[in-house]
DNA sequence: TAACAACCTACCAATTTAGTAGGGAATAAT
DNA sequence: ATTATTCCCTACTAAATTGGTAGGTTGTTA
């Protein structure tokens, strides 16, 4: 399951992806508009902004925003920035692979089987993006 | 990610799933022969035992043994009963659903991309069984 | 130089994870 | 009947993770 963190950060970056285009927005506005703790998003957004994802800017006028386009954005980057591995096993994750002590690789069954699911998960997952949340949203 | 309990849980059930038919099989030769800590695996062997996977015999000749076919023991059965929900979000889960506060369900655009993850992980995991873990390690 | 707004460091309580300890209860063999 | 065997049950624990909070610092703009 993804933490609440993660779901913090997807509604604040569909806010902003919402407002692409025009200009920077307040971590407080982002924070009573899609109520989430304000001191807990701000530690996000810069997590987020340090990922390549949005860019800041202090002092009046300032805020944050989309560094590239909603479309730009797919949801496994998110995911992988915040919450962390994708995979089900550490021994199958592409991003944060660790070898697993007590297993041959080549002929594990179950790596081989969660290699299968992690394909299949990330298929969506890479392909969507937060562009797509936009839409879905009717 | 999945937790050290629930890797413990598939290696002790692929052992079990290799000696089907067998007869029972000692928790102490699982824990030796799997390399899993003997107390923590007991636990786990009762838990799968509790949603009826296994069955266990006490006395001399005594031990666990697989009630089913591996083949008619799903990856997402594991999962769930060790692990806890497959969906990325308790709004999504099919077994472990809870609504979320702060999102009109059905407007939801987050929602529904974590619908189609999951979906696409389920149709792996449901179709998997201990079986094919067997057969995959060669 | 004042106000604004992001940034940084440090802390905290509650929950989950990964076990351990120790005895109890059922079964089988002697 | 008793002993050995084996699973079963309750309770405890240390360490890590999660979901925050507090308060000051730095950079920007008017």
């Amino acid at each position: 399951m993804l933490s609440k963190k993660t779901q913090y950060a997807f509604r604040a970056l569909s806010y902003l992806a919402d407002n692409y285009g025009k200009g920077p927005v307040l971590i407080s506005c982002i924070a009573s508009e899609k109520n989430i703790p304000l001191k807990f998003l701000e530690n996000i957004l810069n997590e987020l902004k340090k990922a390549n994802m949005l860019e800041s800017k202090k002092g009046k006028g300032g805020g944050y925003s989309l560094k590239v386009s909603p479309k730009n954005i797919s949801l496994a980057t998110v995911i992988r920035v915040i919450n962390g591995p994708i995979a089900l096993l550490p021994c199958v994750s592409l991003n944060f692979y660790e070898k697993c002590e007590d297993c041959n690789e080549e002929h594990c069954g179950l790596r081989k089987m969660m290699t299968i699911t992690r394909d299949a998960t990330l298929k969506i997952l890479e392909k969507k993006t937060l562009y797509d949340i936009l839409v879905a949203a009717v």
